[in-house]
RNA sequence: GGCCCAUUCGUCUAUCGGUUAGGACGCAAGAUUUUCAUUCUUGAAAGAGGAGUUCGAUUCUCCUAUGGGCUACCA
């Protein structure tokens, strides 16, 4: 969810100013590489109706747009650095390391690979160029690591939060090229990338926040500064309940989706998603451009396209949004209700043949008309509308207490007979024949309405009762009132 | 621990120094629907605390508290 968001983010903002949304595969971690993963997150875009302009799957003037399609074009930029002096090797292994910072953490400090000790740990600064050549020549393995300034304000600007200041002596020597898999990490290729594909905004997580400083120097370090793009640092979406920011098992704990597809990763553990729960991507999308955003005004439903036209980045709020399942289903349930019956009567006459119920689009459709506004998912439509097509089994207690009783079922047997004297059995018809026959007779009104209620529907719900006399036709409607009286 | 970001009803949010602090979800009550739901009306519900600036602070500044993020040869 939270990275849908980012992407729609990304895809408003760009469309809003007439620029290019572009998908870029970010996977230089060889150690996280899942099967799928790719696939997955262009489906769920194409879902949402975001696709990229540019990307893995539509190419394009950058092409191309998978990093690990990408690793000989990083090394350059890492060595430029080396040679201008901006970045350095070091030897460690990741267990010396390990034992260094266990050790300093031991004694209450916390170890921090920067300018205090980049010149005493195994580090091109400290061996000298020839010694340096002669490990590398000899196989040893190595990383580069960004020398960061000491004690220098790097002043940022961040499009939803404004100036930020950080003091470089707060930072780290962080790794720019990997030894394990020769490839560099998301600092280094990120900026690369970016240079290279002409990004002009970078609009992602908050969580990106503290290595803004790292980017602003890495883009200096690269003579980039000039044309380095924009940067809008996003609020996280926050669990419902509890702290901490939404991730990926809180749906399965929670009970809501928080994957916008279902997902089954490789071992086989499956995360549920909105589109199998039922949500309309458009309920999604609108229900998400809210999460962090709002246009001023107190409209609260829009299309794709009115987001594009009113989005703008400095009505993004700054503080993390906890995400509220009820209000997801509140959005859907308004998409539902705007929805037109013949659309819905396509996956609802699946469900009814999934049932064995054969019914004809044009029936489907006038039976979902009569329900929809109860119904917050296309999938509830079953349940509010089976006594269409099954007459009751059970008849609810409570209902059937109320108001079978008395000279109610003698009377009922008496419609019986009034209804099997309707010839042309339309719902207007219906509903006079029904009102004058009780009126004339002198019976309680609410007591035959609900009898008759009970007996087409088995309980207290549903559309207008002539309707549904109507739907099922004068056979069938008789047939359920001796059924009941035979039952009751 | 260090650094950074944030703080208005339970939740999402409006307010860009002067408002009875507005809307939405959810909740409660009522009306309509002779049922249920929808819809409509109404109600309860908020400026974290403390200083300062100002004629006047929710709004600007600082401090504290709280929440969150980052602190990997992960992104």
């Amino acid at each position: 969810m939270g990275g849908v968001r980012t992407a729609l983010y990304n895809y408003l903002f760009a469309r809003r100013h007439g620029g290019d949304f572009i998908l870029r595969i970010e996977d230089t971690d060889s150690q996280r590489f899942v099967p799928g993963a790719e696939e997955y997150i262009t489906e769920a875009l194409h879902w949402c109706g975001i696709d990229p302009d540019e990307g893995v799957s539509q190419g394009g003037p950058h092409a191309p747009y998978r990093q690990s399609e990408r690793r000989e074009i990083y090394l350059e930029y890492a060595l430029d650095l080396v040679e201008s002096g901006n970045a350095y090797y070091a030897f460690d292994t990741p267990g010396q390391l390990d034992s260094l910072r266990a050790g300093i953490e031991a004694e209450g400090g916390a170890f921090a690979y920067n300018y205090t000790v980049r010149e005493e740990l195994e580090t091109s600064l400290r061996l000298g160029p020839d010694e340096t050549s002669r490990r590398i020549a000899r196989g040893d393995g190595w990383v580069i690591r960004f020398r960061m300034p000491e004690n220098e304000d790097v002043a940022m600007r961040d499009l939803i939060r404004g100036e930020v200041v950080v003091n470089t002596s707060t930072l780290d020597d962080k790794v720019l090229y990997k030894s394990a898999d020769r490839l560099p990490t998301y600092h280094l290729a990120n900026i690369v990338d970016d240079h290279l594909m002409e990004i002009s905004h970078v609009i992602r997580g908050e969580e990106w926040l503290p290595s803004l400083p790292l980017h602003y120097l890495l883009y200096r370090s690269l003579g980039w500064s000039a044309t380095q793009p924009e940067f809008a640092h996003l609020p996280l979406l926050l669990k419902p309940t509890g702290g901490g920011k939404l991730s990926k098992r809180d749906g399965d704990k929670l009970g809501f989706p928080v994957f916008p597809l279902r997902w089954v990763s490789p071992s086989g553990e499956e995360s549920r998603g909105y589109r199998e729960d039922g949500y309309f991507p458009e309920a999604f999308i609108n229900m998400l451009a809210l999460l962090g955003w709002n246009p001023g005004t107190e409209q609260e439903l829009f299309s794709l396209d009115e987001l594009v036209s009113l989005f703008s980045l400095d009505r993004v709020s700054k503080s993390g949004a906890r995400f509220d399942p009820e209000k997801a289903k509140w959005f859907n349930a308004q998409y539902l209700h705007k929805k037109d019956n013949a659309e819905l009567a396509v996956p609802f006459l699946e469900t009814l043949a999934a049932r064995g119920i054969t019914s004809c689009p044009l029936l489907a459709a006038k039976v979902v008309g009569l329900v929809k506004e109860r119904a917050t998912f296309a999938g509830d439509l079953w349940d509010l509308t089976s006594y269409f097509f099954m007459a009751p089994e059970r008849y609810d207690q409570k209902t059937a207490e109320k108001f079978w009783k008395g000279e109610n079922p003698a009377r009922m047997a008496q419609l019986a007979g009034v209804m099997e004297g309707i010839s042309d059995f339309s719902r207007e018809n219906i509903d006079n024949t029904l009102h004058e026959w009780i009126t004339s007779s002198g019976y309680p009104m609410g007591q035959i309405m609900n009898c008759l209620r009970l007996a087409m529907v088995g309980e207290s719900k549903g559309p207008s009762v002539a309707d549904i006399c109507e739907v099922v036709g004068r056979d069938e409607t008789v047939r359920r009132i001796r059924a009941c009286l035979k039952a009751l």
